[in-house]
DNA sequence: CATACAATTCATCTAACGATGAATTGCCTC
DNA sequence: GAGGCAATTCATCGTTAGATGAATTGTATG
């Protein structure tokens, strides 16, 4: 019986600790939130030692940035929002509409989104990162899209009720939002954008 | 030159100290959320040893309900929402609209509402509170006001519209949103809360 | 084989948090 | 003026968090 008191040292063959890492971040701060989630559950989760995640990324903030610099949620939402470019803008709420149910249709995307909302909610940076992902990732592309003078009002409007949407949702779980199938709320919420992005928004332009 | 080493005890005259906890509970559950606002935060922001708050209201938790059980929000919004009942249906999309400019002038109600979302965002116990405050006070209101057979769901979309505006301005500060006149606003959103309310919404029901 | 480096664990530090109980002081009533 | 209660502070406990440095083990390179 060889006692193997210390398991201490390099593991034999390849490691794939941090990926494990990575992995159990983003589960972590999407469940949680950047606050609550801590390095050490973290860690458990990964089923590695908490030094471990501070060997390979330092602070808590760098890990939380790798996690969400992560390609998936960018190419996700780029794959959702499809290439809005050369559409005929009076299509666009249509093809926004669908773009929104196939958001609702991923059960994985919103919880990701929402976890970015709790970051953003309590923690500044968090807030910054989520202002210039929907700026630049998302609305950039609806602005350009639908070039006018207030393209960018336009965009933010559509996403402040795609995003009220979102949390009303996943986060708060308000009913019946919360358990409406997605086909049905992208028909009621789908003329609002393409006013929002095409029609009178009452600052002169559109109409 | 009396050394007066120990201020212990009971200070001479009124003492203000549980409406000074209330209030600086309040601004610190406002700006940072329930979980990073700390007992010790608010006993410093009110000037007062941490101990009285628990000896005025025990656990944090109860410190919470006591601080979001104050009137003013929901009075607050009592009168922004102004009574709804009686009114054309027509004219409740202007009515509205007015009331959700008023809920941008004043700085306080809004600032409240985002701390409401800080916590709900990460606090199980705060989103039910959001929910359930969005759900009687608010939404409860439109649906008596515009009956109809999916006044539930309408009154979602009116809360997830305003909702979503809220967090983009107070919460994410995204631009142009963040720094725009509530009446422009105001008569950017109407139309789309006139519809929800009272247009059609892809359900049969209006039009 | 020796050396360097990467991966891993252990032990530990410091700071902050919520909470509690005892001690002290003022106010009110009898 | 004696008791009782409310208000206040102090000291402290237990927990958890993030962070660090040393020690140990594997892998690669010369």
């Amino acid at each position: 019986m060889s006692e193997r008191r210390s398991r201490r040292g390099r593991r034999p063959g390849v490691s794939g600790t941090r990926d494990a890492i990575l992995a159990a971040a983003r589960t972590c701060f999407t469940e949680r939130g950047y606050d609550r989630a801590s390095m050490r559950q973290i860690a458990a989760f990964a089923g590695v030692d908490p030094a471990l995640i501070h060997h390979y990324f330092g602070r808590k903030e760098r890990l939380f940035l790798a996690t969400m610099r992560m390609p998936d949620l960018d190419t996700a939402l780029g794959q959702v929002l499809a290439p809005p470019e050369g559409l005929d803008p009076g299509q666009i709420g249509e093809g926004l509409v669908r773009a929104v149910a196939r958001l609702w249709a991923d059960p994985e995307l919103p919880r990701t989104l929402a976890g970015l909302v709790r970051t953003a909610a309590t923690n500044e940076q968090g807030a910054a990162m989520l202002r210039e992902f929907l700026g630049h990732a998302v609305l950039g592309r609806l602005a350009t899209a639908v070039p006018s003078e207030d393209a960018d009002l336009r965009a933010a409007l559509v996403g402040s009720q795609i995003f009220g949407l979102l949390v009303a949702r996943v986060v708060l779980k308000l009913e019946p939002l919360a358990s409406m199938p997605g086909e049905d709320l992208a028909r009621s919420v789908g003329p609002t954008l393409q006013r929002y992005l095409t029609g009178d928004i009452g600052t002169g332009t559109g109409g």
